[in-house]
DNA sequence: TTGAAAGCGCTAACAG
DNA sequence: CTGTTAGCGCTTTCAA
């Protein structure tokens, strides 16, 4: 059966669709009798109000684009949620891309601005470049980036404090005696990589200690690039006595490794990631890892974001850096 | 700068709307000169078509909705993946509601369906009973199910073989010797807690052995129901010699209560879950689990929904019902 | 092969 | 307080 228009409950109840508009809308300008009528009318008539009418003619969507590289790893469904629920909240609705890392799926995602199927589009640790960003924010689309930063007055951006996430680690191992302690990052231009190495670095040097390049690696983010990386660095006898890992699938990749050359964790090598999933709390012995607030970066951009589509005016967007908590287990109880 | 739109564009081109849609429609009745023009037109303007106003006139909005109780949940992040590769294959994007099994937001969600937000909508392992969901068949909406049944030629299913999965799982563990095989299930009224059990049982019953009601209890799928519920049965003196839990999230409970408990695993206890989760694989001993093809249940039912939702009669749904394979790991590796 | 015009369903000026 | 009317941006008859 064909849904009911606007018109057909104006009809039924004798007043214009204005007014049937009106009631809909909660307007207070109209009789509770008129307003019953209509009420009536509507309920008889089971009629609902067609959502692409009304987003023509507002202008709104109410939809917000989520772009994740992955929807099925921890990390990036927590921040969906954060956004999702406060979206929900605001009553808005979130178009989800899986881009798998592709770029051009992420594009393709992008053109969703321009065509106004969503009304602001988030980016979740997005492969795009600054550049390819930077074209669509300077035309009157809002973006907002999680996870990464770019400096510009309309991007709203949130993300963790990674140089400090990188000295803590760091500071945390040397307590525990350590000296040598070799780090395992991820894609090498990704900020996250960077920033981690550097806050490593600053750490070390204001420990006094010299920085050794030939204790670091990188291990793509991934399980088995922890995995490589470490055989490598082991198979050139640095004797570190510590891993830092920036995540914890490379930590995972660390555990593999171990067990089969046979070193024991904590006694022979300390270990410590970034993201405190899961599973680290599941293999023996535990992993300490920084755990980040995703759920909150998810939340406050969405929040802010939104904010700043409804604003009148084009209000400055906001940065957000959050902090990050160390969570020491069994991987680095020991001294080194 | 405000969008332009395809009067824009026609003037520009000096040629009517009309033909500016046909040429973005890749109608062959336009002269490749007047093409060119427009073409050109579209360029200089950077046009892009706007999508609620050809959402409204064409009465579709190429969107599906999907409702998961839980969007970090592995098993719902796979399915997820399957439906959106087949979707944006077919040009669809989707539209996510992670329900956190609420009742209420899965309802509002539907309300999408009857105000045209989405073309069709997916309900994977929805807590909606079976009139709540029909109510909504019975309209000319296009609902899809996920991990779930139901018996209605317009509601395309995809979902596993339940029943079977008991029955395996029952018959490796008596090939192992096993004889006295407790079950922790899930919710009582899901459909797969109630499947899986009528499995174990009809497994029992052709091997000859008799069903005792004091070898099952309820874990709720979640680790800490797993872990009371063995705990209840340990203390009961059943002396069974293996276990088999409705999903993997209770057999991690039971690891946890054996651990406890100085049970040691399989020596003690053989212990056998469903999904095959990824932390199955990360504890000690890895835990023998039955795989569900989750990516082909998204897939399947995607494909068959958008084809039903395209059909210009309205087509019989298919029912898709998908076999598991049983991955026999450390957990169950010795006898009884 | 192209154009004129109607209308998808809704809201918001404006008038009464 | 309510109705009339003009679009939002697009596609699609129908006519030329």
């Amino acid at each position: 059966m064909r849904d009911s228009k606007i018109i057909d409950v104006a009809h039924k109840a004798n007043v214009s669709p204005a007014t049937v508009s009106r009631v809909l809308n909660g307007s207070p300008l109209v009789t509770s009798k008129t307003q019953e009528k209509v009420l009536q009318a509507i309920r008889e008539l089971n009629y609902t109000p067609n959502a692409m009418g009304k987003q023509l003619r507002s202008r709104k969507t109410m939809t917000l684009g989520v772009v994740v590289t992955d929807i099925g790893v921890a990390y990036n469904a927590e921040i969906i949620k954060g956004i999702e629920n406060i979206a929900n909240g605001l009553k808005y609705k979130i178009l989800i891309c899986d881009s798998q890392n592709e770029k051009e799926k992420e594009l393709e995602f992008l053109s969703l601005l321009q065509n106004r199927t969503v009304d602001g589009l988030i980016l979740v640790t997005s492969q795009l470049s600054d550049p390819e960003i930077l074209s669509f924010a300077d035309e009157d689309y809002a973006i907002g980036l999680i996870g990464r930063r770019i400096e510009h007055p309309f991007i709203p951006c949130s993300f963790t404090d990674n140089i400090r996430i990188g000295k803590e680690v760091v500071q945390h191992l040397m307590e525990r005696g350590h000296r040598r302690i070799a780090f395992i990052n991820g894609y090498a231009d990704a900020p996250d990589s960077i920033e981690r190495l550097q806050g490593y670095k600053e750490q070390l040097e204001q420990a006094g200690l010299s920085f050794e390049p030939e204790l670091i690696d990188g291990g793509d983010f991934n399980e088995q690039g922890g995995y490589e990386a470490f055989t490598r660095l082991w198979s050139n006898n640095e004797e570190f006595t510590a891993v830092f890992t920036a995540n914890d699938e490379m930590a995972l990749g660390v555990y593999k490794a171990c067990a089969e050359l046979g070193i024991s964790i904590p006694e022979n090598i300390a270990v410590v990631g970034v993201d405190n999933i899961r599973i680290t709390n599941y293999v023996e012995p535990k992993i300490s890892s920084v755990e980040q607030p995703l759920y909150a970066m998810g939340a406050l951009l969405a929040e802010q974001l939104i904010e700043q589509m409804n604003g009148s005016v084009r209000a400055e967007s906001q940065q957000f850096m959050l902090a990050s908590t160390l969570v020491v287990k069994g991987s680095s109880a020991k001294g080194g």
